[in-house]
DNA sequence: TAAAAATACTCCATAGGTATTTTAT
DNA sequence: ATAAAATACCTATGGAGTATTTTTA
């Protein structure tokens, strides 16, 4: 059984005649007639009373149309549906981010991208470089705005650099340090370093130890958070200071000092991870929002 | 697209691959590969991302399986019910009769049809000659139950004869006619008769005519009624007798005396009228259970 | 007799097969 | 190098066309 034998089907029922019928099928009689009687042989059913007067449906055909029909409209929307979500009219995407780091690229590409696809639900999840890697190949997720991790495996994954953050000191606003124009990395190598974990955040450790490597020696890590409001918080406090990146200051608001340091270390590089086969178009298209949403303003 | 494109589609979505989805069609993967194609280039939207390692659904052919796999469902069980349906194990049938008139039959024709087609619905309707004669051709009754109309036209229709009901007297108990143990057609031309509506029992009128044309006079039709109960309480009142079939004692009881009438006029054909050419299996079954119904005990 | 469906046949489009190439790891 | 999908090409099933016959009112 084929769908040629069901619309052929609902076309002689609803003529109730075999010419008619192949009329407008367009095709001519003796097919139709065929492919009727096909379709009854394998049904083990007569569909249809015959004489040359008239064709009506016998009980089963009515039966089979009453079932036929919902199907056959359920198949057309599904057609409608996939080429929908195919353009990115409809759908969903599932985006992953690290929130302190992404503070400016995300809303804009978020803005940027539903203007395009109305139609598309963008599903955030706050995550770590870790889990938003693990999200990628597993297809929980179809993108992630991260910071690069140079010593992570990428194997299937694509990393596009969107822009690249300065790194700053972030102090309590009596802090001595928070008045220097410019502060080198020797005049930190002293005081107490709130981190972001070793756990969730690797990459982020990798650069520090990184940056303190041509130095003898590095702060200590004196405190971990896993969140950068739990760590503005600890600056706050006076517990020590931190590193983080420029753009921080929307974050933290006045509660910390945020000074640049020079000559400038590698800075961060903020960007966005996709797989490298498996991108549907409309993640695709995101990553173009977000493209975008990095270009300077 | 046809049926083989969903079901060679759902097979490669499950397997994830190409060549055991093949084996599982019992295909050969070449074809397989194509007809995939072929879906995707008439739907217009890749369905799969294909690299030498894996095949994976794309995010609109995950829309596509979702939408596609209830849709096949459901054809299939479109197909078991139609089968079901000619066979006889569900359906429904419809059936006309005159009750007053069929008693003894359609009881056990009803138990006998129950018992081959307990899926069946029988849907029982109380009409007039001329109601199941129009029933039967607007296709709104399968089969009826009901007297021959000698004089009314049956195109297309056929009437088949299952049981003859003799003609008797029907009066009220202290009727002198009531002990008498035979009666004449000429012992009652005098009386006033009791009888059924013309609008509705054309037939009924037509026999009671044809039954004294022999004579040069009939009774006088004194009422006429549209149901066997209110002609019992007309005659148990006293207002005249009736001619009715043999076996009316069982809706009449004890009000009424039923007495033969020598010699014994034609009588009554009951029997069960169909049409000529769209009789469903299961109609079929019922016309055989009145058959075997109708069988004298 | 006429109107419609069924049958007989012919043709060719295409589903499916085999052999081979391409591709990505 | 390997494993799987894609491509090339061939075969033949069967869908569709034309001409004709059958059916029944």
């Amino acid at each position: 059984m084929e769908l040629r034998h069901l619309h052929y089907f609902v076309a002689v029922a609803e003529e109730e005649n075999f010419t008619r019928a192949a009329a407008r099928l367009h095709v001519s009689q003796p097919p139709l007639s065929r492919q009727i009687r096909d379709l009854e042989e394998e049904l083990g059913v007569k569909l249809f009373h015959r004489d040359s007067k008239s064709v009506r449906l016998t009980d089963a055909g009515r039966v089979f149309l009453h079932e036929i029909l919902p199907v056959l409209g359920q198949l057309e929307n599904a057609v409608g549906v996939v080429r929908a979500v195919a353009k990115g009219e409809r759908g969903e995407i599932h985006v992953g981010f690290a929130p302190s780091l992404t503070v400016e690229i995300l809303p804009r590409a978020l803005r940027y991208f539903e203007k395009a696809h109305p139609g598309v639900t963008v599903q955030l999840r706050d995550l770590s470089t870790q889990e938003m890697l693990a999200g990628l190949r597993e297809h929980s997720l179809d993108v992630a705005l991260m910071i690069r991790a140079p010593k992570v495996a990428m194997h299937g994954l694509i990393f596009e650099e969107l822009r690249r953050h300065a790194i700053c000191l972030a102090t309590h606003p009596t802090h001595p340090l928070a008045r220097a124009t410019k502060v080198g990395l020797r005049q930190i190598v002293n005081e107490r370093l709130i981190a972001y974990t070793l756990s969730d955040y690797p990459e982020y450790r990798q650069w520090l130890k990184g940056l303190f490597r041509r130095l003898d020696r590095m702060p200590t890590v004196a405190e971990e958070h896993d969140s950068s409001t739990s760590l503005i918080a600890s600056v706050e406090a006076g517990r020590g200071i931190a590193l983080v990146q420029q753009g921080f200051e929307c974050l933290a608001g006045p509660r910390l000092k945020i000074r640049p340091l020079a000559p400038p270390p590698p800075p961060f590089v903020a960007g966005i991870a996709f797989r490298r086969n498996t991108l549907s178009a409309t993640a695709a298209e995101f990553v173009s929002a977000a493209r975008r949403a990095s270009q300077v303003n």
